[in-house]
DNA sequence: TAACCGTGGCG
DNA sequence: TCGCCAAGGTT
């Protein structure tokens, strides 16, 4: 006799405990706007849901159509997307916005092949969009995807080799109707209750199909090819003030933290090896050194400050201190602020 | 293909 | 304290 599809019974889970989520519609009802659908799947790569909540409210507040984000200028958007990292997604975001705009009459393409063309749109956001945003029945693939599926078949080939394998495992567990809902149990399932530290398969809609359920450790799938360590770089960041209360910010367009404002710095964007020497025509304050681990190297960052008497503009613009949080400055660089806050605090 | 690209939380 | 991990995409 056949078994009843896999889905079925993660389906009728998913009706008594989705999560509510603010760019989510309730199980089996209409998809949701697809820009907003698009917005919270280019802020969840790789993202949280808590930390992508909030930055999710103030796009949608000050930006709650596809043209207003389009008409928006860069720099505002970077500004907005500060803190929430992997800067490249804001770069493809606004150009995605300005491809639908242009390209597509204001109106997201509904099929993952039209999709994935778009900037920032790559495998999983592209059937991500068709299927939750307008019920295509895309394969929907992401890392809780992954581990659910290695559990349930209880995978050994380590990732990322073990990648086609499941997701030709997706592919045939995903329903022709509600792939959207399918998708988004897997998820829920994969982020409440298959997690990836502590499984607690007690609670599992799927535990009497799974078979890491019946190992000794469900954990330890699925397997992964070991990580390489890495680097500590190091380097350092110019505090330089003018007598009005203004400090210099660059806005380098390329390379790490590209598009993003920044303090003036050097040394730790290559592997350096040795300390860097600050120059010596400056009476410098030593404020002290920011640590930050991005995604393939750690940096330790030196911070210092000096007064600059001269009237003549450095590469750059002037920013005035007390405006200094709508810079928008990346994490490492907001360290660096505190940093130097925290020190005139206690020693002003 | 593998390196590159942020950040915060959790055990 | 520290390594792991997260609704990945681009080059």
């Amino acid at each position: 006799m056949a078994e009843k599809p896999l889905s079925d019974g993660l389906l009728r889970w998913y009706r008594s405990h989705a999560r509510a989520l603010p760019w989510r519609a309730p199980p089996g009802k209409k998809p949701p706007d697809p820009y907003r659908v698009w917005l919270s799947e280019i802020m969840l790569q790789q993202t949280t849901v808590a930390a992508a909540k909030p930055y999710f409210a103030t796009f949608t507040e000050r930006w709650p159509t596809v043209e207003a984000l389009a008409a928006t200028a860069s720099e505002d958007i970077m500004a907005a997307w500060a803190g929430l990292g992997y800067y490249a997604r804001a770069r493809n975001l606004h150009a995605c916005a300005r491809a639908i705009v242009a390209d597509h009459g204001g109106q997201f393409p509904s099929t993952e092949t039209e999709l994935r063309t778009l900037p920032g749109i790559g495998a999983y956001t592209g059937a991500a969009i068709a299927a939750i945003g307008f019920g295509e029945p895309a394969t929907v693939v992401d890392a809780n995807v992954e581990r659910v599926i290695a559990r349930l078949y209880a995978i050994e080939t380590p990732l990322p080799g073990a990648r086609p394998e499941i997701r030709k495992m997706a592919e045939l567990l995903t329903p022709e109707d509600h792939a959207g809902d399918f998708a988004q149990a897997m998820m829920d399932l994969g982020a409440t209750i298959c997690s990836a530290r502590a499984p607690d398969c007690t609670r599992c809609p799927l535990q009497n199909r799974c078979r890491a359920a019946r190992t000794e450790d469900p954990g330890k799938f699925p397997f992964k090819a070991p990580k390489k360590t890495k680097p500590v770089r190091r380097g350092t960041a110019y505090w330089l003030e003018r007598d009005e209360a203004v400090l210099l910010v660059r806005h380098p367009e390329r390379g790490m933290l590209g598009g993003m404002r920044a303090l003036p710095s050097h040394g730790w964007r290559e592997p350096a090896a040795d300390p860097v020497e600050t120059p010596g025509d400056i009476d410098w304050i030593r404020y002290g050194t920011v640590r930050h681990v991005f995604t393939h190297f750690a940096l330790e960052l030196d911070v210092v400050g000096g007064h600059v008497l001269t009237d003549e503009a450095p590469e750059g613009e002037w920013w005035p201190i007390a405006m200094i949080e709508e810079a928008g400055l990346p994490t490492l660089f907001a360290k660096a602020v505190t940093l130097v806050a925290a020190y005139r605090e206690n020693d002003p």
